[in-house]
DNA sequence: CTGACTGTTCAAATTTAATTGAACAATACG
DNA sequence: CGTATTGTTCAATTAAATTTGAACAGTCAG
């Protein structure tokens, strides 16, 4: 007695399946769990918004599962909330962000710009440390490494931007 | 029986954990394995080449790790083997590739590229099955979709070389 | 040939990360 | 209120990735 209300609910066509796979594929890259691919890739190849218990029964997943998906989603700024149209609904509707440009920005956003700032902190208090070396020799190669790596964070934050701009279309 | 030969071997200095810890982080993001890190991290701190049985000791990781890490590391173009000033020596000696566009590239050459191109196929395929679809307005629908996926993609292949311009010193 | 040394391979064990599902808000409606 | 609906949280489970370690291959020296 939970059967689906009608035929076009359920189990995923092959070319939705495709698709899917194909962004399953993708957040690996981004080392991005599997069920992030997924109900983004649904939603991208769905003509109309999907509520998360859409996606629940569509992808087989759990509503544990498709929430944190669409929270990590949402600070993604990969998904938004679809105004429904009518607001007689009381479930919320989702659907994709599909300008590369949103995509990449949330991206550096949640996930790389938090590291580069740890990063930077870290290496801060490495170049201290190397500066208490007693051995001159041993304390300018240690300098030098660390300059390095700092450096390498450097070039990091000064790229980021250009790349934004550079998906901008 | 089987104690270090000196007291240089053996336990990390702190500094060398700290530098361990960040480049544990960084591979971490990359999504790359943590040893592979540790690895490269250790090299990268150390004044004189590493050999595999330097790494294990001093890492505390087994020959296996420390083998199949030098392995990816060495794909990556982020170790090279240090020539043994004199070849004296039978066991082989690692160092750190320090260049920062040589690492981006070795990395977007061995985890990036390939993905593009299985994804370029895919989409291909992707795009003849939509091109199939009897409703013409699902079909047009999917045909953009797919064509913004495609998109995507170019735009990934063409941003590429520019990152490893732009992080070439 | 035999033994010592260096490194590789890969199935099994371990560790880490993601997913589930049951319990729990929060809100709406009669 | 009572209960139906929608969504969140998080401890326990499951699944995936990494690490281990024992077996093996190759090489050199005696």
């Amino acid at each position: 007695m939970n059967l689906p209300p009608d035929g076009s609910l359920q189990k995923l066509e092959p070319l939705e399946s495709q698709v899917v796979a194909v962004f399953v594929d993708g957040v690996r890259v981004l080392g991005l769990p599997r069920s992030i691919g997924e109900i983004y890739g649904l939603l991208f190849i769905s003509q109309s918004p999907m509520s998360l218990d859409d996606l629940v029964q569509r992808l087989d997943i759990s509503k544990g599962s498709a929430s944190q998906g669409l929270r990590m989603l949402k600070s993604l700024g990969a998904v938004r909330e679809a105004d429904g149209n009518g607001n007689i609904e009381r479930r919320t509707y989702y659907e994709p962000a599909v300008e590369l440009k949103r995509l990449v920005g949330g991206f550096i956003r949640e996930e790389i710009r938090p590291h580069l700032e740890s990063g930077k902190t870290k290496i801060g208090q490495l170049a201290e440390n190397a500066s208490e070396v007693d051995d001159p020799a041993q304390r300018e190669f240690l300098s030098d490494r660390i300059d390095r790596l700092d450096q390498w964070m450097r070039s990091g934050s000064k790229v980021l931007p250009i790349l934004q701009k550079l998906l901008g279309q």
